[in-house]
DNA sequence: CTGAAAGCGCTAACAG
DNA sequence: CTGTTAGCGCTTTCAG
């Protein structure tokens, strides 16, 4: 591809007109503009970002680490924050881990290889590397160190308006299904349910799984589901878990919700799509999104933000799986 | 950040004897080894890949371009390429369009900026720019040009198969509830489902939708769906519309599959997570993938791959939904 | 208003 | 085995 200097040569001016030209920083002419725009054109040059960032140190690019783009949680995150980012100017680097610490150490070196302007990182697997990293970071969903800025649901709140709403709705036989303990996240909803249980004296039961985008999650804990014709009230750590026990209530003909009534997490798409659809627990996707990259390009310009956690709202979205009275 | 100077000055060496350690190539005696990565490690020295790129002409970054990261189908694709790329040492570049050829445009200006190494474009909507690029590109799903590979499904097929299975279903009278005329991928359905009642002359209903995820679809076509309880089978262009047609069903307490059998198209997760199941026709994400990632690598190293589109095998997934007799 | 020249961080001859 | 040096394509003083 075209460089600067062939452009220049051909438009018959300095490398550096052209420079100022393509920055719109100093004066050209508007004879060599046209000059050099028609150079620009013909030759289908277009201005190396590298070399560029190189100089102004300045990458424009942003690198988006994240468990797993097909979680629709987090595709939604990462369509937020790509769309705000994009509007910034900013290019973003998807970055996979599967949950993988090695995965992700890895991307971290080439992300600062690659001098990305921040990083955002949802659910982090080697909080200790952190500490080295020069370049903005933002945590999403799981707390780093203390130097590095946390953003999330407030899952524990999230949990606890769950329960009263299954509490209100006149369940009195409750499980939840708990996502695993290795996650932040579905650990603070644990949390905020069990609490709100314990503020109406009410014991309820548990079950863990292991993963939290799997259509096979229930498989791995059968024996504990084949109980679940007892409880009138099930809270699921997301929606997608919710839409597996469904099913599987479905299978064994017990009527949600007059049977059983359920609530899910995350106020995904397939909540309308399922029948009857989800009641849930929202997460402010677009918030939480904006509020990521705000808080990212505070940090790349230098602005010093207070280092505080930020939990975002998270409300109860009512639909047809429980039956409030009133 | 540190950069090559700062670490041979700290190491005692030459700065090409570090360049030379950093990509092991040529000789470095074990002693200065250790030495130079002692200060590496010690200073947290990454060596910048923007300044190496710009000289080896190799930025070991693709661009990928979808329409929506949110879409199952595109986010799947898109972890699939993720995934292979980086066991390649490649990093990806997310570029959502939304379907919108500006920003399509947009991204192209960009992902040229930066030198990436390739370009994988799905559902294109600017054909006509890429004939100025320079960078190997392979399409997904939507024709551009003789110049380029695409790769996709093979959709027509698919669309028939679905015809098939409905009829030997013993459906009559049957519907199509299409995706848009201007996506590639849905009208090769809509072709391969007509010319499969053709060949059984039979006629058949069509209903279009606009989009092909959001989950309000049916309302922009509610007088078209209120003629519904007609039919005894539908084919729905995609998983996700199938979902809302499936509860639209529902809500109009019509039975499925006694009273109308369906069948989606993409094998998505919600397939299973539905109840009935969905019978589907499947893509192969995973060889889809492949393929293009293998395809464009070969462009990357200069060999010379025939430009021929490739189809890649759909098939049916036999579910809940439909009642095959034998 | 414009061009020459230095330098961003790196790699790869080319001498030693 | 190692260091010097000339670029890669760009931006930005600093003179004209």
């Amino acid at each position: 591809m075209a460089n600067i200097r062939e452009i220049a040569e051909k438009a018959g001016v300095g490398i550096a007109t052209v420079s100022r030209y393509l920055n719109d920083t100093g004066y050209v002419s508007d004879q060599v503009k046209a000059k050099i725009q028609k150079e620009i054109e013909e030759s289908n040059y277009k201005p190396n970002a590298l070399a560029r960032a190189i100089f102004t140190k300045n990458s424009k690019t942003i690198g988006l680490i994240v468990p797993n783009i097909c979680n629709p949680f987090f595709n939604q995150i990462a369509s937020v924050i790509e769309e705000n980012a994009n509007n910034m100017g900013y290019t973003i680097f998807l970055c996979n881990t599967d949950d993988n610490a090695e995965k992700e150490r890895n991307y971290l070196e080439v992300l600062q290889s690659n001098r990305v302007a921040g990083i955002i990182v949802a659910r982090s697997k080697c909080e200790e590397v952190y500490s080295h990293i020069e370049i903005p970071v933002i945590s999403f969903e799981s707390y780093i160190s203390d130097k590095i800025i946390t953003v999330s649901s407030d899952n524990y709140n999230g949990g606890k308006i769950a329960f009263e709403h299954l509490y209100e709705c006149g369940c009195r036989n409750i499980l939840h299904v708990r996502g695993p303990k290795s996650f932040e996240a579905t650990e603070e909803r644990y949390r905020g349910f069990s609490d709100g249980a314990r503020e109406k004296n009410l014991e309820i039961d548990f079950i863990e799984l292991e993963s939290d985008f799997q259509v096979k999650m229930i498989d791995s804990n059968i024996e504990g589901f084949n109980k679940i014709s007892k409880y009138d009230g099930i809270f699921v750590f997301n929606d997608i878990a919710a839409a597996t026990v469904m099913k599987f209530l479905k299978q064994k003909e017990i009527k949600i919700p007059e049977e059983v009534q359920i609530v899910g997490f995350d106020n995904s798409f397939i909540c309308e799509l399922l029948h009857p659809s989800l009641t849930t627990i929202s997460q402010p996707i677009q918030q939480i999104g904006t509020a990521i990259i705000e808080l990212l390009f505070k940090l790349i310009n230098g602005e010093d933000v207070p280092i505080k956690d930020h939990f975002m709202k998270t409300e109860l979205i009512n639909r047809e799986t429980t039956l409030p009275r009133r």
